[in-house]
DNA sequence: TGATATAATAGGACGTAGTCTTAAAAACTA
DNA sequence: TAGTTTTTAAGACTACGTCCTATTATATCA
């Protein structure tokens, strides 16, 4: 890497250290063809930590991440459970959800959403999606609240006929008809 | 805390670290009630690294989870790929796709498969889903190879009708109509 | 071309959270 | 009480910094 004037070498740090955050001082100053010193200066001007900081934010960010996707074996926030009858769940759509290019919620998140609603709203703590039938309305957008309804349709032997529809501020957003199939509880 | 014999201290601090590994020899000694080199003998009997080593465990550890699954606009692995036509990508699924009591992979992995592959398949940068009927068949067991495969059945206009049907060894698991808008691509 | 401003480099003292080694107390046990 | 185990202490060293104070380079302007 040539020598740069000193606003590209701002730039590539930044950018380098957002690309990987686990480089040293010394190895940023190789790999940009300056001192130590520079390399230190440079995180100043950016207000870039350093790398003990920036392992520490990565680690606890992620663990907190990590932890609660963990326990969100529900996607959403379930408001209101009626068993076998019907269920409210609702999700604040994040930055981290959506398509970079489009801010457009990626799908798989409203199909979670609606899955693990249609999951908790039966009394079988072991159930297994059969059948779903979905269809998408208008995109999501990063940051609207969507609120999810499940009813429970009909229950025939194991298995459980729901309907989940989602809404973003009163626009369907989301419908589906989901058969889960009941798995013995006692395996 | 009291003072506890060897033996138990060890299971202690080993369940504390577990529970929380953002915590310094310091830390630990007073929670302990004892001096610091007996923490630090004690991690060195319980194969236990330092501080900073746990925080760089933790980070990059989440970090390739969290980089693998940004770069992996298209989840699973791109195999073949035929701009307009066709394409096929595969999946290895893994333990933490699952539920955890029943080991069976998440619908909405399955499904963000299907939807990434629909969207890698169209010559159009930016599209969305607009509506997407689909079918589960046999649910998957963590560990099993995914295979998806996308035909573009056709285009009017900027509608694309796109078929993925995903397979684990040869029983079909999946299958679905997508159809995705493309949007101007110079917003 | 020389004066001056900006940028880059260098060096030293200090800080944290350790490492590793050696040594001395303290506690338990036969 | 002697011997062993456990615990604590102290000292030297390390990585990867911070913060502060110079001292060179390099670029810009009159």
């Amino acid at each position: 890497m040539p020598k740069l004037k000193k606003q590209e070498r701002l730039e590539q740090l930044s950018i380098i250290i957002e690309k990987d955050p686990f480089l040293t001082d010394e190895e940023l100053s190789e790999t940009l063809a300056v001192s130590i010193q520079t390399i230190r200066l440079d995180r100043l001007t950016l207000n870039i930590p350093e790398l003990r900081e920036r392992m520490k934010h990565v680690a606890t960010g992620n663990y907190e991440k990590v932890k609660t996707l963990g326990q969100s074996e529900i996607v959403g926030e379930l408001l209101d459970l009626e068993l076998n009858t019907r269920a409210i769940s609702m999700l604040e759509t994040e930055d981290n959800m959506v398509f970079e290019k489009t801010k457009i919620v990626k799908g798989h998140y409203i199909f979670a959403m609606a899955e693990t609603l249609a999951m908790a709203v039966i009394d079988a703590n072991v159930a297994i999606t059969g059948v779903a039938n979905i269809k998408y309305r208008v995109p999501v957008i990063a940051g609207q609240k969507l609120v999810a309804k499940a009813q429970v349709m009909k229950i025939k032997g194991s298995e459980y006929y729901i309907h989940v529809m989602i809404n973003a501020n009163n626009d369907q957003v989301f419908r589906g008809k989901f058969i889960l199939v009941a798995i013995d509880t006692n395996a």
